[in-house]
DNA sequence: CGGACAAGCTGA
DNA sequence: CAGCTTGTCCGG
């Protein structure tokens, strides 16, 4: 079963030949493979995904073993040879298994990218020379979570939770089956939960840096969405945790999404795979059909703090304070830590030339502008599109006006009688934050850094409601969850604030009932109507030379192209397979250098 | 990617 | 036509 014990035995068999190595070269750009013969001397330590050292053309560069193969056998056409093959110059050290390798590569077509940058992620962050012995724990504790042990014994599935759920029970229940593989959204995540484990008695990895204690095994490897790739022997589950959050796709590409691979590994393996959320996501729920379980409405209801959606809409239009009084009540209570979220996803609501600093305004009817997602300034009121350009003097310029964070800070100060602390992206992660001090205000950004707090305040939810990014919903609800978090169960008093001028709202009332999969069912029967994943599989693919390329596609009838919107195509094909085929067999135009995005996170 | 080399352009 | 830029091809 060992790979050592084969190679040994084939190279017993064959004793004198010489074995070749196809090597990936670890260089951008380069998106091909060589042969080269592996020295005697490291024979017995070279496999596939061992990270090499070769030379090529006059200079030396790392790379991985992808393929192993005895000489005489019959190579790739234009491959020189035997005798003239260069042999690796240095073997690194070790990389990701064989299997890993061959994820990597699937998941690098599924995403239309770069095996290279797959592997990248696959890898150890600093060269492992050998394995050490593989440690379990003495964790024997009885699994608690009778759904995830259902699951678990049933092939895998959806577990839905409530927001508060810790997941110890969740992982120890995976635990109790064998070696689990655990995908958190955050690093930060993945150590808590290590660590609350390692107390347990359970032997963590942190996947990454604990790169060479997962390979050499160990009972539980966690980690954020790369560890999806880490070389873990033995895997007897793999288990994605808050499946539903953004973070777990790759921003750049190829956007491989942490969940998706996560199914395909455990297929692969023959093991279950659980998701996670107290939200899932189209995805995970049309994945897994009926194995979906869930808390009964009483315990969801209980797992949730109290939501309330302040209503806003009675306000004298001309009036835009987002301090109202139902915020004003909470921030006046000494004993409470409030957090004011003012979300600014989305585009600009104002801007301005930055040339002569005029409001950029409507022609028509002369009301700021905003900035849709395409780029176009697109008037609120009467819907007239201009391009970007000043009216006043015709610069092209325009500069995001400051969504007023500051003197909205100096507004809760003073509603409050206390001080507030405005967080931003920028302010320090590791701040020390005055246990004195009760009120924060930030962009989206203050729910990763504030940990704990009583109330969390939305302060212009309709800016979530009204997106028409098409990911709107679960990207609403992932915020609200997340906010459900700092401030824990309503029985410990725990309270999330909707400021919305709709508190009727399907999204609204959804997350006041405590009942975030009322929103599913639209949600699908919108997404099956517009072509939209899970119901087709999307790639949007923009660039020089996109036309000749995208016509290409057109003829070849496996794929709907719509577009160009934004000079970007839209790709359809109904399954990840085919829509993954058509882009792979494409061939790309000369002097094109074209962008493609495969489930794109956002369009 | 980065080097090699060929084809195309410029100026004396 | 040397000297330079730009484009294309290739690497084991």
């Amino acid at each position: 079963m060992s790979v050592a014990g084969e190679t040994g035995r084939r190279s017993r068999i064959r004793s004198g030949t010489v074995r070749i190595a196809r090597v990936l070269p670890d260089v951008s750009g380069l998106e091909k493979q060589f042969d080269y013969v592996v020295p005697a001397a490291m024979d017995a330590r070279v496999r596939i995904g061992s990270i090499v050292r070769i030379d090529l053309a006059g200079r030396r560069v790392g790379g991985w073993v992808v393929e192993l193969f005895d000489a005489g056998i019959e190579r790739q056409a234009g491959a020189p040879a035997v005798d003239k093959l260069k042999p690796i110059a240095k073997l690194t050290g070790l990389g990701p298994d064989s299997d890993v390798v061959e994820l990597a590569g699937w998941a690098a077509h599924r995403w239309a990218g770069r095996w290279r940058s797959v592997l990248t992620a696959a890898s150890p962050p600093r060269a492992v020379s050998a394995l050490g012995i593989a440690r379990h724990g003495a964790y024997d504790g009885v699994p608690t979570d009778r759904h995830a042990v259902a699951l678990l014994q049933s092939g895998g599935g959806v577990l839905r939770v409530t927001p508060t759920n810790d997941y110890i029970d969740v992982v120890a229940a995976a635990l109790s089956i064998g070696p689990s593989l655990v995908v958190t959204p955050s690093i930060d995540m993945a150590r808590r939960l290590g660590g609350r484990l390692r107390g347990l008695g359970v032997v963590p990895a942190l996947a990454g840096r604990d790169w060479s204690a997962a390979a050499s095994g160990v009972d539980l490897v966690i980690g954020a969405r790369s560890a999806v790739l880490a070389t873990a022997p033995g895997l007897r589950s793999i288990v994605v945790l808050d499946e539903h959050d953004d973070a777990l796709q790759e921003e750049r590409n190829p956007t491989w999404h942490a969940r998706d691979v996560a199914i395909e590994r455990a297929h692969r393996l023959g093991i279950p795979c659980l998701l996670v959320s107290p939200s899932p996501s189209p995805n995970a729920i049309m994945w897994a059909g009926d194995r979906i379980l869930a808390p009964s409405r009483q315990e969801e209801r209980g797992g949730w703090p109290i939501v309330e959606a302040v209503d806003r809409s009675a306000e004298e239009p001309w009036v835009t304070s987002l301090v109202t009084p139902r915020l004003i009540a909470a921030l006046r209570d000494p004993t409470k830590r409030v957090v004011c979220v003012l979300n600014t996803t989305g585009r600009a609501k104002r801007l301005a030339c930055r040339t002569c600093r005029q409001l950029t305004v409507c022609e028509h009817c002369g009301a700021a502008v905003n900035q849709r997602s395409d780029g176009v300034l697109v008037c609120p009121l009467c819907a007239t599109e201009r391009p970007i350009v000043c009216q006043h003097c015709g610069a092209g310029g325009l500069a995001v006006l400051r969504p007023g964070v500051t003197r909205l800070r100096e507004e809760l100060e003073a509603a409050a009688g206390r001080p507030a602390v405005e967080i931003t992206g920028a302010t320090d992660i590791d701040l020390h934050v005055d246990p004195a001090v009760g009120v924060f205000v930030g962009t989206e950004a203050v729910l990763h850094r504030v940990h704990e707090a009583n109330v969390v305040a939305f302060l212009d939810f309709d800016s979530e409601l009204l997106s028409a990014r098409y990911r709107a919903v679960d990207q609403a609800v992932a915020m609200v969850v997340r906010a459900a978090r700092l401030v824990g169960q309503r029985s410990g008093g725990g309270r999330v604030l909707l400021q919305t001028r709709d508190p009727l709202h399907p999204i609204n009332d959804a997350l006041v009932q405590a009942n975030p999969v009322s929103l599913l069912e639209p949600e699908l029967h919108t997404r099956a109507l517009l072509g939209f994943p899970p119901f087709m599989s999307l790639a949007m693919i923009s660039g020089t030379g996109v036309e000749e390329f995208v016509g290409g596609l057109r003829s070849d009838g496996r794929v709907q192209v719509s577009g160009p919107a934004g000079g970007r195509f839209l790709i359809r094909a109904s399954t990840p397979d085919e829509l993954a085929n058509a882009l792979g067999e494409q061939p790309r135009p000369a002097k094109s250098r074209i962008r493609v995005e495969v489930d794109p996170p956002r369009i």
